[in-house]
DNA sequence: AAGTCCAGCAACCGCATCAAG
DNA sequence: TCTTGATGCGGTTGCTGGACT
């Protein structure tokens, strides 16, 4: 049944469902000329596609380091959480799940949380964990650096061996970690919530943060790091109570100890 | 076996943003 | 500065196949 010229071609452009031939003739094209341009794919393959239906097919389909199969209890955690702080916001989520799509995951909220589940108040306890989490540990290195005080001026170098290796990596990562959610409405307080969040999982966790397992060139898909990282974010966001913070790090390294743990393992975080 | 319902997924649409001219 | 085209993003729609009656 043809609905809406489904499967049909409208204004010169073919619409419906991929066929095998087309998706080759993209793939070919992305191949010599790589990503982007996608408007001249029509002139340079003969597909009749839209520059945007190529650009859709290419990047939900079409990668190479798509992910495929179900969505594990470890990523639906990290959805729900980013959920949580971000919103709506699937490009933003997806960045931290290598090899997921925007909208894979759009769909896989819609079809497993939308009608209701997780409750709006789990939503808001989770974000109030963490903000209260991250205001204990910002408080704790910001005593720390006083207790260091300026003997250290001699030394830029070394502090970076602390605050300073991760601001630096900080720097590095800049280029690749999703930028932080954009202003989109007048819901300022939440945004600076969410700009602190940001910010704050950049320094302090930038493994756990994104992952930033580039999903261009690392075997970021391997199930066995997708679940480290799942892990990593339960023990972010588990922690029910500051009980457990507090004896794992002391206030301060709260819940980190996973973090050095996995590096432990030979890990390999950036 | 046939019909219905519904979850999951693929794809489209409209709007926003950005960069180039 | 304005216009325009390309791209990105989020919302929505439609198809498919399996479960259920």
């Amino acid at each position: 049944m043809e609905q809406l010229g489904w499967g049909r071609e409208e204004g010169g452009w073919r619409k419906g469902p991929w066929t095998a031939q087309e998706d080759k003739l993209l793939l070919g094209y992305v191949r010599q000329q790589g990503e982007g341009r996608w408007n001249s794919v029509a002139k340079l393959t003969g597909l009749k596609r839209s520059g945007k239906s190529c650009r859709l097919r290419w990047v939900n389909y079409l990668r190479p380091d798509l992910k495929r199969g179900k969505i594990t209890p470890q990523e639906e955690n990290v959805i729900l959480e980013l959920h949580a702080l971000w919103g709506n916001r699937w490009s933003t989520i997806a960045r931290s799940l290598p090899g997921r799509t925007d909208n894979e995951i759009k769909n896989y909220w819609r079809t497993h949380f939308k009608k209701g589940k997780p409750s709006s108040k789990n939503i808001e306890r989770a974000r109030a964990r963490f903000l209260k989490q991250r205001r204990e540990i910002m408080q704790g290195q910001h005593e720390h650096q006083h207790q260091r005080g300026v003997q250290d001026d001699d030394g830029a170098a070394s502090a970076d061996n602390t605050g300073g290796g991760a601001a630096s990596h900080h720097a590095d990562e800049a280029t690749t970690r999703p930028a932080p959610p954009p202003a989109k409405d007048d819901d300022l307080a939440m945004m600076q919530d969410m700009a602190d969040i940001d910010d704050f999982l950049q320094y302090h966790h930038p493994m756990s943060a994104y992952f930033l397992l580039d999903g261009g060139t690392s075997d970021a898909g391997s199930s066995e790091e997708i679940n480290t990282c799942g892990a990593t974010w339960g023990s972010l966001w588990n922690l029910d109570d500051v009980d457990v913070v507090d004896d794992v790090g002391g206030g301060g390294a709260c819940g980190w100890g996973s973090f050095a743990l996995l590096q432990d393992q030979g890990l390999a975080f950036y």
